[in-house]
DNA sequence: TAAATTAGCGAAAACGTTTGAGCAACCCAT
DNA sequence: ATGGGTTGCTCAAACGTTTTCGCTAATTTA
């Protein structure tokens, strides 16, 4: 007396209907009806059954049978980043144009939680993954990008992958940042870092200090601090940087959340932006235009860096053989805004 | 000569390797070796070459037979939204806490999506749905209540709805925000508000009113302007409210996004906040007391509400039959910041 | 008219699990 | 010696597909 329907209806629900064989009309309802020479009218009876019962395929028994789920395993860092959402929308709209689902996993930043997301997205069988990795351990990664499940690396890699990865150009985007402070006459700025050792940070560090090799200018080490892309570091770091012996006259934040925190120092210490105190964040959002006042930073491709790697992870699905490209840097861009105060002690 | 490993083992490798048969093996793993009096030494062997080989089940063959697939499937309007992004992420690690994985989809605030979403996660074969509902139409919910798949819909519900919901204290948030309003003074209040006919709306449009009615005023509905929740309303909006006759000295945002805009169209104008005009959002993000200046904003428990869910939809998996309560509504918080300037008119 | 081709479809195995039923061997009590 | 209970496993079916192989009947070709 249940009045819940379960819609079961499988293929020999309509091989029944129709006295045919299970075989023909999963060959219909594949569209290889004339590959197997089925009568249209045959073909036809099927398909209008197919609709008429609602049919639906199992997606389980036919993964199990043809090793394909129409699935790919998605491993981001913290999806509630706005950074990494934006990246997995986009995942997520293109892989849906492609026929294939998304099992998403957040890592919470832990390379523990990262690994074991690998397993139970094997167990699960997607047909591919896609990780924008925690980056302070990679050797997990390694091993798997020379297993036999396709995998395409986000935001943050190692060079022992040996698997597409796509990336900002971090290096040249800094270097564009910290330019801009020369070019209005900073010389003394503190620079705050993400996590160390991954990428992402090296690359910006690095090019943070090209900034000054290239004028060959000596970079104070001291003014690089910080150890994560959260907000906490960000607030922190701010306060060491201004209680240095010679305060930076400019601040670069490697993430969204670094500028956060060290706007809520700042606002703490009465330091106004960028009167006292110049900024520049490395990654764009919505809200950094409306900033008190309005941030200049670094903007990012996030839309196309997932999009790229939807369509590298279906290469590697779909032609199981060689890639031949496996780097794929996308270039970033300085929105000028109005955080960055032009200073007349410089030339 | 491949060197990539396709690590397939399966129950009957290792029973196999021990002369067992796949019952034994699978019985061992499943931990149920007492309940089918299994041999202890038999039940540490078959543990040790599980371990040894590195066995991982194979979710789809244990699905398929099941009729269980430890997946639940989770469906969001905008993934890179913050609101939903938080809401995701805590129904993302409450699910794996509980051994279910997750399957994300985004409706892109499409209701025709929403429905392919749902079709695709039935094949999929989700124990479960989440859903925050694009909430302009809900006959396709209210069918898939009814339907045998445990659903719990977030955020917005309309009342056919026959399944558990979880949702804020939108009316009662809004009224106080207006409340607020009120105490500082502000008689002349516009809103903009979110789309039309979504339950989140009404409730927010039904608490602006009551404030009103509460105090024997009338309401100006020609105050009350907007269509949608995203940035792009609030911009609109905003520029309609500051041209009519009587310019309003606070404005109400429905949204974070609505907020955005209004600031956008503000600054724009060259309006302050909150020296020109008050403004009080819905919904508080990390960024709100950072914004020029900081946002008075109605908070909602986005963790609790993922949270609640997930436990909400696995009692409903657990146990098919009668869930007996079916609304859950979780309390707001007015955080008062310096958005709202107190005027000297009122009492 | 026989042989070969083609059209149109079906049987059955396989994918890796779980599970209800059952069976052999032993022990104990009668 | 017989019967009943326990111990420790195994058999085989089933889940819903896809796919290989092959079959029959009709048609064409020689």
């Amino acid at each position: 007396m249940n009045s819940k329907n379960n819609n079961s209806v499988t293929l020999s629900s309509i091989a029944d209907a129709l006295n045919l064989s299970v075989t023909t009309v999963s060959r219909v309802l594949n569209g290889k009806a004339s590959k197997y020479r089925i009568k249209k009218e045959t073909e036809e009876a099927v398909l209008n059954v197919a609709k008429e019962l609602n049919y639906e395929p199992h997606y389980l028994a036919r993964g199990l049978r043809t090793n394909k789920t129409g699935t790919i395993g998605l491993i981001i860092p913290d999806i509630s980043n706005h950074f990494f959402s934006v990246i997995a929308r986009s995942i997520e709209i293109q892989a849906r144009k492609n026929d294939y689902s998304i099992m998403l996993c957040d890592s919470q930043e832990n390379t523990e939680i990262e690994i074991n997301s690998i397993k139970l997205l094997k167990s699960k069988k997607v047909d591919g993954m896609i990780i924008c990795p925690v980056g302070k351990e990679m050797d997990h990664l390694e091993r798997l990008s020379k297993s036999e499940t396709p995998l395409v690396v986000v935001d943050r890699y190692s060079n022992g992958l040996e698997c597409p990865h796509v990336i900002s150009d971090n290096y040249k985007g800094t270097l564009e940042a910290i330019n801009y402070f020369f070019d209005n006459g900073h010389r003394v700025i503190g620079c705050i870092q993400g996590t160390p050792n991954t990428s992402v940070n090296d690359e910006r560090i690095r090019g943070f200090c090209d900034a000054y090799i290239k004028r060959n200018m000596e970079v104070d080490k001291n003014l690089i601090v910080g150890d994560s892309f959260g907000e906490r570091n960000g607030y922190i770091s701010t306060k060491i940087l201004i209680n240095k012996e010679v305060r930076p006259t400019a601040i670069f934040a490697a993430s969204n959340l670094i500028l956060l925190g060290a706007l809520r120092a700042l606002s703490e210490e009465n330091i106004k932006v960028p009167e006292d105190i110049s900024i520049i964040a490395f990654d764009d959002e919505l809200y950094s235009k409306f900033l008190s006042p309005p941030i200049t930073t670094v903007i990012q491709q996030k839309i196309e860096m997932g999009n790229l790697a939807v369509k590298l992870l279906i290469d590697q699905i779909k032609s199981k053989d060689n890639v031949d490209k496996m780097e794929f840097i996308l270039p970033t861009n300085l929105i000028i805004r109005s955080s960055v105060k032009r200073l007349n002690n410089g030339m």
